[in-house]
DNA sequence: ACCCAGGACCCTG
DNA sequence: CAGGGTCATGGG
Protein backbone atom coordinates (compact mmCIF):
# COMPACT_ATOMS: atom_id res chain seq x y z
CA UNK A 1 0.00 0.00 0.00
CA UNK A 2 0.74 3.32 -0.75
CA UNK A 3 2.50 4.85 2.95
CA UNK A 4 2.74 9.02 2.86
CA UNK A 5 4.18 10.99 5.79
CA UNK A 6 5.34 14.46 6.24
CA UNK A 7 7.98 15.83 9.00
CA UNK A 8 8.97 19.13 10.01
CA UNK A 9 11.21 20.79 7.88
CA UNK A 10 14.94 19.65 8.35
CA UNK A 11 13.99 16.89 11.00
CA UNK A 12 14.58 13.69 8.54
CA UNK A 13 17.40 12.72 6.95
CA UNK A 14 17.57 9.05 5.63
CA UNK A 15 20.86 9.00 4.80
CA UNK A 16 21.88 10.05 8.83
CA UNK A 17 19.39 7.59 10.29
CA UNK A 18 20.45 4.99 7.66
CA UNK A 19 24.67 5.27 8.60
CA UNK A 20 23.92 6.29 12.27
CA UNK A 21 24.65 2.82 13.15
CA UNK A 22 21.42 2.15 15.27
CA UNK A 23 19.58 0.23 12.53
CA UNK A 24 21.17 -2.66 10.43
CA UNK A 25 18.17 -3.33 7.28
CA UNK A 26 18.47 -0.28 6.34
CA UNK A 27 19.97 0.33 2.83
CA UNK A 28 19.48 2.33 -0.59
CA UNK A 29 19.30 1.82 -4.03
CA UNK A 30 19.57 3.99 -7.03
CA UNK A 31 17.55 6.87 -5.11
CA UNK A 32 15.23 4.15 -2.93
CA UNK A 33 15.86 3.63 0.24
CA UNK A 34 14.48 0.16 0.97
CA UNK A 35 13.80 -0.81 4.94
CA UNK A 36 12.79 -4.10 6.53
CA UNK A 37 11.67 -4.22 10.58
CA UNK A 38 10.86 -7.59 11.68
CA UNK A 39 8.36 -9.01 8.45
CA UNK A 40 7.55 -5.44 8.10
CA UNK A 41 8.65 -3.57 4.91
CA UNK A 42 8.69 -0.56 3.15
CA UNK A 43 10.41 1.34 -0.06
CA UNK A 44 10.29 4.81 -0.06
CA UNK A 45 11.71 7.79 -1.87
CA UNK A 46 12.06 11.35 0.36
CA UNK A 47 11.89 14.91 -0.55
CA UNK A 48 13.90 17.38 1.30
CA UNK A 49 12.06 20.13 -0.38
CA UNK A 50 8.66 19.32 0.99
CA UNK A 51 10.28 17.39 3.97
CA UNK A 52 7.88 14.24 2.49
CA UNK A 53 8.93 10.71 2.64
CA UNK A 54 6.37 9.27 -0.28
CA UNK A 55 6.81 5.03 -0.64
CA UNK A 56 4.71 1.45 -0.74
CA UNK A 57 4.58 -0.33 2.46
CA UNK A 58 2.57 -3.20 4.42
CA UNK A 59 1.81 -1.38 7.32
CA UNK A 60 1.29 2.50 7.44
CA UNK A 61 0.55 2.48 11.00
CA UNK A 62 4.17 0.60 12.02
CA UNK A 63 5.84 2.70 9.76
CA UNK A 64 4.81 5.89 11.05
CA UNK A 65 5.90 4.63 14.44
CA UNK A 66 9.16 3.56 13.44
CA UNK A 67 10.36 6.46 12.26
CA UNK A 68 9.06 8.24 15.20
CA UNK A 69 7.07 10.75 13.36
CA UNK A 70 4.86 12.25 16.26
CA UNK A 71 8.29 13.40 18.11
CA UNK A 72 9.17 16.77 18.08
CA UNK A 73 13.11 16.76 17.97
CA UNK A 74 13.42 20.40 16.56
CA UNK A 75 12.67 21.16 20.46
CA UNK A 76 15.58 18.88 21.31
CA UNK A 77 17.79 20.66 18.93
CA UNK A 78 16.76 23.95 20.72
CA UNK A 79 18.32 22.39 24.17
CA UNK A 80 21.43 21.58 22.48
CA UNK A 81 21.78 24.41 21.08
CA UNK A 82 20.99 26.38 23.98
CA UNK A 83 23.66 24.22 26.06
CA UNK A 84 27.43 25.03 25.60
CA UNK A 85 28.81 22.39 24.89
CA UNK A 86 30.95 22.55 21.37
CA UNK A 87 31.53 18.89 20.52
CA UNK A 88 27.47 18.26 21.01
CA UNK A 89 26.72 21.23 19.11
CA UNK A 90 29.12 20.37 16.03
CA UNK A 91 27.77 16.97 16.10
CA UNK A 92 24.40 18.24 15.62
CA UNK A 93 25.34 20.44 12.95
CA UNK A 94 26.82 17.25 11.23
CA UNK A 95 23.80 14.77 11.73
CA UNK A 96 20.94 17.33 10.88
CA UNK A 97 17.64 14.62 10.26
CA UNK A 98 18.95 12.01 13.23
CA UNK A 99 16.00 10.05 14.67
CA UNK A 100 15.85 7.17 17.47
CA UNK A 101 13.79 4.55 15.13
CA UNK A 102 10.89 2.56 16.78
CA UNK A 103 12.38 -1.37 15.78
CA UNK A 104 10.69 -4.50 15.74
CA UNK A 105 11.74 -5.54 19.47
CA UNK A 106 12.66 -9.26 18.68
CA UNK A 107 14.99 -8.05 15.68
CA UNK A 108 16.53 -5.35 18.63
CA UNK A 109 17.34 -8.12 21.05
CA UNK A 110 18.99 -10.50 18.40
CA UNK A 111 20.88 -7.93 16.28
CA UNK A 112 22.57 -6.41 19.14
CA UNK A 113 23.03 -9.56 21.13
CA UNK A 114 24.91 -10.09 17.64
CA UNK A 115 26.71 -6.84 17.82
CA UNK A 116 28.64 -7.29 20.80
CA UNK A 117 32.64 -6.71 20.11
CA UNK A 118 31.87 -7.09 16.82
CA UNK A 119 32.15 -3.88 13.64
CA UNK A 120 28.96 -2.50 11.71
CA UNK A 121 29.62 -4.67 8.01
CA UNK A 122 30.11 -8.08 9.65
CA UNK A 123 26.99 -7.64 11.92
CA UNK A 124 24.64 -6.91 8.72
CA UNK A 125 26.03 -9.50 7.14
CA UNK A 126 25.53 -12.28 10.00
CA UNK A 127 22.04 -10.89 10.18
CA UNK A 128 21.50 -11.22 6.48
CA UNK A 129 22.69 -14.60 6.59
CA UNK A 130 20.19 -15.57 9.03
CA UNK A 131 17.32 -14.19 7.36
CA UNK A 132 18.75 -15.94 4.20
CA UNK A 133 18.53 -19.19 5.70
CA UNK A 134 15.89 -19.27 8.25
CA UNK A 135 13.00 -16.92 7.34
CA UNK A 136 10.57 -16.26 4.03
CA UNK A 137 11.80 -13.38 2.15
CA UNK A 138 13.27 -10.49 4.03
CA UNK A 139 11.13 -11.16 7.17
CA UNK A 140 13.35 -11.23 10.40
CA UNK A 141 13.67 -15.14 12.08
CA UNK A 142 11.04 -15.67 14.61
CA UNK A 143 12.36 -17.29 17.90
CA UNK A 144 10.55 -20.71 16.68
CA UNK A 145 12.56 -20.87 13.59
CA UNK A 146 16.09 -20.04 15.19
CA UNK A 147 15.36 -22.36 18.30
CA UNK A 148 14.95 -25.03 15.75
CA UNK A 149 18.60 -24.73 14.68
CA UNK A 150 21.40 -26.35 15.87
CA UNK A 151 24.04 -24.98 17.89
CA UNK A 152 26.76 -26.15 15.38
CA UNK A 153 24.46 -25.34 12.05
CA UNK A 154 23.88 -22.17 13.75
CA UNK A 155 27.99 -21.38 13.59
CA UNK A 156 28.44 -22.63 10.76
CA UNK A 157 29.09 -19.71 8.37
CA UNK A 158 27.06 -17.01 9.71
CA UNK A 159 30.25 -15.97 11.39
CA UNK A 160 28.62 -15.43 14.66
CA UNK A 161 31.25 -17.06 17.02
CA UNK A 162 30.75 -17.55 20.58
CA UNK A 163 27.06 -15.12 20.52
CA UNK A 164 25.36 -18.12 18.60
CA UNK A 165 24.62 -20.04 21.96
CA UNK A 166 23.28 -16.74 23.53
CA UNK A 167 21.11 -16.64 20.24
CA UNK A 168 20.21 -19.92 20.90
CA UNK A 169 19.31 -20.13 23.82
CA UNK A 170 17.16 -17.26 24.23
CA UNK A 171 15.36 -18.35 20.70
CA UNK A 172 14.86 -21.49 22.83
CA UNK A 173 13.56 -19.83 26.25
CA UNK A 174 11.22 -17.56 23.92
CA UNK A 175 9.72 -20.30 21.68
CA UNK A 176 8.69 -22.41 25.13
CA UNK A 177 7.15 -19.18 26.34
CA UNK A 178 9.88 -19.11 29.11
CA UNK A 179 10.43 -15.47 28.53
CA UNK A 180 7.77 -13.35 26.91
CA UNK A 181 9.49 -10.19 25.34
CA UNK A 182 6.57 -7.88 25.72
CA UNK A 183 7.39 -8.26 29.47
CA UNK A 184 10.57 -6.32 28.94
CA UNK A 185 7.89 -3.47 27.45
CA UNK A 186 7.92 -1.39 30.84
CA UNK A 187 6.67 2.18 31.31
CA UNK A 188 9.97 2.66 33.23
CA UNK A 189 13.53 2.51 31.62
CA UNK A 190 14.87 1.14 34.37
CA UNK A 191 12.40 -1.86 34.72
CA UNK A 192 13.00 -2.90 30.88
CA UNK A 193 17.12 -2.51 31.71
CA UNK A 194 17.00 -4.70 34.64
CA UNK A 195 14.63 -7.35 33.28
CA UNK A 196 16.73 -7.21 29.46
CA UNK A 197 20.05 -7.64 31.91
CA UNK A 198 18.80 -10.58 33.46
CA UNK A 199 19.56 -12.43 30.16
CA UNK A 200 22.50 -13.92 29.17
CA UNK A 201 24.28 -12.30 26.54
CA UNK A 202 22.54 -9.15 27.43
CA UNK A 203 25.10 -6.99 29.42
CA UNK A 204 24.78 -3.35 30.23
CA UNK A 205 25.47 -2.05 26.51
CA UNK A 206 23.14 -4.12 24.67
CA UNK A 207 20.28 -3.24 27.45
CA UNK A 208 20.61 0.19 26.76
CA UNK A 209 20.56 -0.52 22.82
CA UNK A 210 17.20 -2.60 22.55
CA UNK A 211 16.13 0.21 25.91
CA UNK A 212 16.33 3.32 23.10
CA UNK A 213 16.19 1.26 19.45
CA UNK A 214 13.84 -1.90 20.24
CA UNK A 215 11.62 0.00 23.30
CA UNK A 216 12.03 3.66 22.85
CA UNK A 217 13.17 4.58 25.95
CA UNK A 218 14.68 8.01 24.84
CA UNK A 219 16.83 7.75 28.39
CA UNK A 220 18.94 5.02 27.40
CA UNK A 221 22.53 6.13 26.78
CA UNK A 222 24.50 3.02 25.16
CA UNK A 223 28.10 3.30 25.76
CA UNK A 224 30.63 1.65 22.95
CA UNK A 225 34.07 1.72 22.35
CA UNK A 226 33.11 4.70 20.27
CA UNK A 227 31.05 6.64 22.91
CA UNK A 228 34.78 5.62 25.68
CA UNK A 229 36.94 7.47 23.04
CA UNK A 230 34.43 10.41 22.66
CA UNK A 231 34.34 10.77 26.97
CA UNK A 232 38.05 10.10 27.05
CA UNK A 233 39.27 12.73 24.32
CA UNK A 234 35.98 15.27 23.81
CA UNK A 235 35.07 15.45 27.69
CA UNK A 236 38.77 15.27 29.33
CA UNK A 237 37.45 17.28 31.89
CA UNK A 238 34.86 14.58 32.96
CA UNK A 239 35.31 11.62 34.72
CA UNK A 240 32.64 9.23 33.52
CA UNK A 241 30.72 9.01 36.25
CA UNK A 242 30.82 13.13 36.56
CA UNK A 243 30.18 12.56 32.39
CA UNK A 244 27.25 10.84 33.15
CA UNK A 245 25.40 13.50 35.55
CA UNK A 246 26.06 15.58 33.38
CA UNK A 247 24.00 14.17 29.99
CA UNK A 248 21.55 12.92 32.52
CA UNK A 249 21.08 16.80 33.86
CA UNK A 250 21.73 18.25 30.60
CA UNK A 251 18.97 16.24 28.58
CA UNK A 252 16.54 14.42 30.63
CA UNK A 253 14.06 12.33 28.48
CA UNK A 254 16.47 12.53 25.72
CA UNK A 255 19.79 11.09 26.27
CA UNK A 256 19.59 8.79 23.40
CA UNK A 257 19.31 10.92 20.99
CA UNK A 258 22.43 13.02 22.19
CA UNK A 259 24.05 9.71 22.43
CA UNK A 260 23.21 8.93 18.27
CA UNK A 261 24.59 12.32 17.59
CA UNK A 262 27.74 12.07 19.52
CA UNK A 263 28.35 8.24 17.81
CA UNK A 264 27.45 9.27 14.43
CA UNK A 265 29.94 12.32 14.45
CA UNK A 266 32.70 10.75 15.56
CA UNK A 267 32.53 8.26 13.62
CA UNK A 268 32.47 10.27 10.66
CA UNK A 269 35.41 12.62 11.31
C1' DA B 1 51.87 -10.99 13.57
C1' DC B 2 48.92 -7.63 16.44
C1' DC B 3 44.76 -4.61 17.07
C1' DC B 4 40.07 -3.51 16.72
C1' DA B 5 35.00 -3.90 16.49
C1' DG B 6 27.99 -0.50 18.93
C1' DG B 7 30.91 -6.28 25.03
C1' DA B 8 29.53 -9.96 28.18
C1' DC B 9 30.78 -13.50 31.36
C1' DC B 10 33.13 -15.22 35.06
C1' DC B 11 36.45 -15.29 38.47
C1' DT B 12 39.43 -12.91 41.69
C1' DG B 13 40.57 -9.43 45.37
C1' DC C 1 31.87 -3.40 43.52
C1' DA C 2 36.18 -2.92 40.37
C1' DG C 3 39.56 -5.06 37.48
C1' DG C 4 41.33 -8.37 34.16
C1' DG C 5 41.42 -12.78 31.27
C1' DT C 6 38.73 -15.07 27.92
C1' DC C 7 35.57 -15.64 24.41
C1' DA C 8 34.97 -16.24 17.78
C1' DT C 9 35.59 -13.81 13.74
C1' DG C 10 36.92 -10.97 9.79
C1' DG C 11 39.28 -6.64 8.37
C1' DG C 12 42.93 -3.24 8.70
Amino acid sequence: MKIDIDFAPHTFDPDVIMNSGQVFRFEKKENEYIVNSGNHNLRFTYDDLSSQLQGDGDDEAFWREYFDSDADYAMYNDVIKKNDDKFLKSALDNSLGMRILRQDLWETIISYMISQNNNIPKIKKSIGILIDRYSDADEFPTAEALSNVPLDELKQGTMLGYRAEYISEISKKVAVGEINIDDFKCDKFQESYDKLIAVKGIGPKVANCICLYGLHHMSGYPIDTWMKKIIEEDYSNYEQKEYMNYINESYSGFQGYVQQLQFYYKRNQ
